[in-house]
DNA sequence: AATTCGGGGTA
DNA sequence: TACCCAGAATT
């Protein structure tokens, strides 16, 4: 039921192989992980880094087993990865692409869009030669669009500057539009295997429960204190491109954010917060944030020839997306009535981050229909048919949809 | 450091 | 309904 019964079993030696596999079935061989208390002592001593050992230190309850955590996740890994596109060959161009759609996305969404995104954009140079406005609609629907425009500007960037392959290095990813520090890391870790530290939302919440820490969620000293544990635990891996995957995939398994199941963790004998049988106590809530509920009229608008109306968004919100003709000058500003409403025909909602937007769909009263002609944008008839090769806002596919059926 | 971007699965 | 998801850029 969980996500863990989507698991599959070991994958083939050919998507798992690679210089490292041996040397981790040598460490297999040798024994589990839990093994060690002693034998962590030891570790901790003779490698003694100072940032390994201070954090724990100063708090007085001694650092992480460091090492042992490292091969814990790596055989848990290795066991339990799940299949997906880009562990076939790690091609560096398809990690990218994985990564950026990834951000913030459930990965089951990611694998559903996945192949089609590559086989249009096959290359780097396929995408660099490409409109923007073609990439931004093959990303119709995956939400977060500045992700496909700094996706594309990157993709030129590496053309121009990398002569048209990524580098493998951490720092000179990191230079390129798009990718941030967890995502310079992550292809410098999944595509080449460079040690290279990631911390998203799983390595968060596996380390918070892991150290116990009291930081709140999303707070600055949480995310210091993550890549400080990634960077440390990244520095005991074999295999980077396996520890930082498997720790990820370990808390969108096991180490979910609602009822964590420690019982399947391999990290279990580890975990200060499992010590403390209060797993789901961490990480500490964030200050709940406020939602703001707003209703805008919108207009669907059809011709004789049974096209609709649109408009192609001028601000700095939905640049460039075609939008259906609607009552705020901004979907966010306080509702400008362009037009007056008829009845409402229809409702369609739509959460954007923490506003919650419920849209009443209108055929505005004919008297007032010369004043849309005065509102921002261009105007477009299209048949809803032809909505797919245009980059929109879920809302719009939503609104016809409820009209007309599925478009 | 705080905000903003979409959308949907899930408990 | 509320939370959160393989984050990054901007202010």
């Amino acid at each position: 039921m969980r996500g863990r019964s989507k698991v599959i079993g070991q994958r083939s030696k050919q998507a798992d192989g690679g210089p490292e596999a041996n040397g981790q079935r040598r460490e297999r061989a040798k024994g589990r992980p839990a093994a060690g208390g002693r034998r962590a002592q030891q570790v901790r001593v003779r490698l003694g880094s100072p940032r390994a050992t201070e954090a724990g230190a100063l708090d007085g309850r001694g650092a992480l087993d460091y090492r042992a955590i490292a091969r814990a996740v790596e055989t848990w890994f290795r066991a339990n990865a799940r299949e997906l596109p880009w562990r076939d060959a790690y091609t560096p161009w398809h990690v990218w692409i994985a990564e950026v759609m990834a951000q913030q996305t459930r990965m089951e969404v990611v694998v559903g869009r996945f192949p089609e995104f590559v086989a249009r954009f096959p290359t780097i140079e396929s995408m660099a030669r490409a409109a923007e406005s073609d990439v931004v609609a093959a990303w119709s629907g995956l939400g977060y669009y500045r992700r496909a425009r700094l996706l594309y500007r990157g993709a030129r960037e590496v053309i121009d500057r990398f002569d048209g392959e990524l580098p493998a290095d951490a720092d000179a990813l990191r230079s390129i539009s798009g990718i941030g520090r967890y995502s310079a890391g992550s292809i410098a870790s999944v595509a080449f295997n460079l040690r290279a530290a990631i911390v998203d939302g799983n390595v968060a919440r596996v380390v918070a429960r892991l150290d116990a820490i009291e930081a709140p969620w999303k707070s600055g000293a949480l995310e210091r204190r993550a890549w400080e544990l990634a960077e440390a635990l990244v520095r005991e891996a074999k295999s980077p491109r396996h520890f930082n995957q498997g720790l990820m995939e370990l808390g969108a398994s096991v180490c979910t954010p609602r009822n964590p199941a420690c019982g399947d963790c391999p990290l279990a004998v580890y975990c200060r917060a499992k010590q403390a049988d209060r797993a789901g106590d961490y990480p500490r809530r964030a200050a709940k944030v406020e939602v703001t509920e707003m209703t805008i009229p919108l207009f669907v608008i059809a011709d004789e020839q049974g096209r609709i109306l649109f408009r192609r968004g001028e601000g700095s919100l939905m640049n460039g997306m075609l939008h259906l003709p609607h009552g705020s000058a901004a979907i966010y500003a306080d509702p400008l009535r362009i037009a007056e409403p008829g009845p409402v025909v229809g409702t369609v909602k739509h959460s954007i981050t923490n506003r919650r937007i419920t849209f009443e769909i209108h055929t505005p009263v004919a008297s007032s229909m010369g004043r849309l002609a005065d509102a921002p944008g261009e105007w477009h008839w299209l048949a809803p048919r032809e909505l797919a090769s245009h980059a929109h806002p879920s809302y719009v596919r939503k609104a016809l949809e409820l009209l007309f059926g599925k478009v």
